[in-house]
DNA sequence: TTGAAAGCGCTAACAA
DNA sequence: TTGTTAGCGCTTTCAA
């Protein structure tokens, strides 16, 4: 029988065991995008660690678009996905999804009211925010600028009140002249860039001082400002001193390589199944993991290298 | 009765639709990897092409490993996908998948012996690396290098032919000591670089002149030959003419700005679904596009801007 | 037009 | 241990 099974290629219809035992040994990821490396990186870290655990994993992407985000909720619910992990930037994270009812969902993000029952891991955007910044403090810098992304994602306020943190505490200025906001792309970032930099872009002759250093919030962002310094004329990390959020892997092959506060991809990834494992094959309880902080990673951009 | 359905909130089940139909709507990706800019961005064009035609898309990330992608492949089976599409670098394009049987597939890349009735849609990788290097010639470079990608997948290998096919149509010099082959990531095309052009690299006094250009075979290791030239004090595009292949967003935003051979991913996507969609409803035959060419999006890093 | 019934392929419970 | 059966929730067919 078993020689039989074999030579006609039989293999057993997902659907119908699906059907039967009410599990389909799978779960969904809703993302964003997966055109900024950090994002890419992070989806490809949940993949491998859930594949390696015997559930296949179907993404969504979100284009930031909330239609979209619940259409593809409602197809992931249908198919009796196990579990939904939600990325960053995903905002059924942060009101309720629709439909989730008994849905099993983990939120990789600071989560809002509406959904109760959530499990979640939850990056301390803020402080690494702050520390990227106290970094540059740490090499003179008293007049620092943030180019931040223009999605109003939990994460993207918390970077921008880390930064803002770190500024108050010395009493340096931190007013919104110093803050421009644009898409997560390298082009959002470059076009930022221009505005806070620009001699054009902003009378900074009339509002004080142009700033020497930068926080930006993506990789993909920073890619665009050295791109606007080199244009500008303006030499990193000489002229402009730059600290990105991200840490992904060509972050430092970039000129000059970027200092980035690198997340832990791999580790976010294998803490999600182990929470979200346990409660689908256990029936643990939802479990929350704050403040998870990143690490430096030093490149030149920031000054470091000088000397 | 309507009321009652949308306030308790029922939702079909589609496994047991699937099951009953025989028929999932939805349709299985396999893809190396999606950290290269390129392949992501096909990735994300391919989900949006198909989710707008109300196929959802399962994506799996194969790492190019052929047990990872038999088995993805065997779990879409399973699934009952109405079709799979392999990215260009996923093997089973080219050696018949174990189990494929009259499952409708559509390859993304010179398919091989083996696979009969499959569909493809297959990129001219040949003429584009060659009509990148004549950009080159058309530059007055002679000696022309090539960092490609080390894995051996067919797209790989017709863009080092296509190489060394415009070198071998003026005369010019092709041998392997101008080609270097590494990982398809920023950290690969910076050790390929610093190997062809590092004086302690290759004894260029010995066997001639070094290249004053490079092709090099993707965008992500574009990023990293630029940094091998910067660390090596060649200005790019004055010591070392670049030109890639790719055409991501990102490629403009590097220093200098990449001339890079774009593929338009939309495009193929949009391609891909009419051909695999008449498949699954119509019962049409399976279909071929070759031929498909690219266009040179030009930046500075091939000298055009120098003036 | 509306309603009842059969069955997709599997698994879990039960009977032998 | 091994074999049989009922039923997961839908769609399709056929009868009323």
């Amino acid at each position: 029988v078993e020689e039989a099974v074999a030579k006609l290629g039989y293999r057993p219809n997902a659907f119908a065991s699906a059907l039967r035992r009410g599990s389909s040994r799978s779960i969904g990821l809703l993302i964003p995008s997966q055109r900024s490396g950090h994002l890419a990186e992070l989806a490809e870290a949940i993949e491998q660690v859930f594949t390696a655990r015997g559930y296949l994993v179907i993404t969504g992407s979100t284009q930031h678009d909330r239609m979209r985000e619940e259409r593809l909720f409602q197809s992931l619910v249908d198919r009796r996905v196990d579990a939904i992990v939600l990325a960053p930037g995903v905002s059924l994270a942060t009101s309720p999804a629709p439909g989730a009812r008994d849905q099993l969902i983990l939120a990789l993000e600071a989560i809002g009211a509406g959904h109760r029952d959530v499990s979640s891991i939850q990056v301390d955007e803020r402080s690494d925010a702050a520390f990227a910044v106290q970094h540059l403090q740490g090499h003179g810098h008293q007049v620092i600028g943030c180019v931040a992304n223009s999605r109003h994602t939990p994460a993207d306020g918390l970077r921008i009140a880390g930064w803002r943190d770190a500024l108050e505490a010395v009493g340096a200025r931190a007013g919104g002249e110093l803050l421009a906001m644009g898409d997560t792309s390298a082009e959002g970032g470059y076009v930022s860039t221009q505005a806070l930099l620009s001699p054009h872009g902003r009378p900074w002759a009339v509002r004080g001082e142009s700033p020497s250093a930068l926080l930006v919030t993506s990789d993909v962002q920073a890619l665009g400002s050295l791109s606007a310094c080199h244009e500008l004329g303006l030499s990193v990390p000489d002229d402009i001193a730059i600290v990105s959020m991200g840490g992904t892997a060509s972050a430092s092959y970039t000129i000059p390589p970027l200092t980035t506060l690198r997340q832990d991809v791999r580790w976010i990834a294998t803490r999600s199944a182990d929470v979200l494992i346990d409660q689908i094959e256990n029936e643990g309880k939802p479990r929350s993991i704050t403040g998870v902080r990143g690490n430096l990673v030093i490149g030149s951009s920031c000054g470091c290298d000088a000397g």
